[in-house]
DNA sequence: GTCTATATCGGGATAGAC
DNA sequence: GTCTATCCCGATATAGAC
């Protein structure tokens, strides 16, 4: 049925994902993780060992949400073009729904590198071969003078940055939560127009 | 004299942005900054009368050089296509060099942007009018149809989530620090050649 | 101004009853 | 499986000697 009450050990993950996300892992309370759950201390260590556990857990969700939907945009048959535009659209929209996922992921490599060596090496070919995909079709469909990482890392930065950097904004322009969705909103088209402006760039321009 | 070593005051506060940075409010450890600074952990207390205090202190110094370049960059009287250029190449290579600095400014805002008002408040008219200057650059020098909101944002985005990303970057394609350090380098020039091809896009084609 | 010693508290983890 | 009670360490902060 649709309304079951979830299953204690996934309320414990739910809470989990949302006080991590908010607070990192040194800044995460058990305490806190519990009273979100509707439950005792005791009972997160019961299903996750420790919180070191419960936090690889939390991680490994949020990174492969963020790479899923990766994947499955650049390794569709689309032109490059048309992926460019959906992987816009879809993540900033994904991402500032989800606005704490990417900043969670970011600190916790910085943080606990060795800790994912072995998620991440699960996980390494295919952004690999995301590059390789791009690099193919920049030179068959478009046959542009640019380097494919730096076009793949333009992306990234276009779509992702503006999100994470959503209270830096909100602080400076002293925007309204409101007023930054709908900047976002815009973002879903202006960012694909300003990549494909400067992809017609360098048709036009060889590098210097 | 050039040797003079460091009164304690100032070791304790370059102890503790080493350590704020590295780690995050939450997972600094007064210890940790004591011993950094070669002192005892009293003494941070005597200088500073609490961790918040200290890492007040941190924070400020961390956005404020953040923000000075940007200033002093964007107010020059340079072209726009000249500024973007500049700001660039400064800003790659300033937060390549410092790459704790925007993450840790990011997530204190994140964790506790009421801590925060009144430093942003005295230093909000700033990047409100770097906002206006280019405004004003975009129609008078370019003429172009493009948002100049998006375009500062996409400026800061080019310039500074592939150096956030940096963990992510190295795990993910493998890369050493010198293979980063080069590919950082090599954006210098690329970023900028891509904003302004971006611009010439503007100008053929206007926005559907 | 700088240290040692200590108070105090909070948080992760475990024991054990139900 | 879930709870209460408790252990125990580590961390901020302060007192007070030098």
């Amino acid at each position: 049925m649709v309304n079951d009450p979830a299953p204690t050990e996934e309320r414990i993950l739910e809470a989990a994902k949302k006080v991590f996300h908010a607070r990192g892992y040194a800044g995460a309370r058990m305490q806190e993780i519990a009273d979100e759950a509707g439950v005792n201390k005791a009972l997160l260590h019961y299903y996750y060992r420790n919180k070191e556990s419960l936090f690889h857990a939390v991680f490994e969700d949020a990174f492969s949400k963020l790479l899923v939907k990766m994947k499955e945009i650049f390794f569709s048959d689309r032109p490059l073009t048309e992926k460019v535009e959906q992987f816009v659209q879809y993540y900033v929209t994904f991402i500032s729904n989800n606005s704490y996922l990417p900043l969670f992921v970011l600190n916790s490599l910085y943080e606990r590198p060795e800790q994912f060596r072995a998620l991440l090496e699960r996980n390494t070919l295919s952004p690999l071969s995301i590059l390789e995909t791009i690099r193919q079709q920049v030179k068959s469909e478009l046959n542009l003078d640019i380097d494919p990482l730096h076009l793949y890392i333009n992306i990234l930065s276009l779509s992702i940055f503006p999100v994470i950097a959503k209270p830096m904004i909100q602080n400076i322009f002293g925007y309204s939560d409101e007023h930054l969705d709908a900047f976002y909103a815009e973002r879903r088209h202006t960012v694909p127009q300003f990549i494909l402006n400067a992809l017609k760039g360098y048709g036009i321009h060889q590098s210097k």
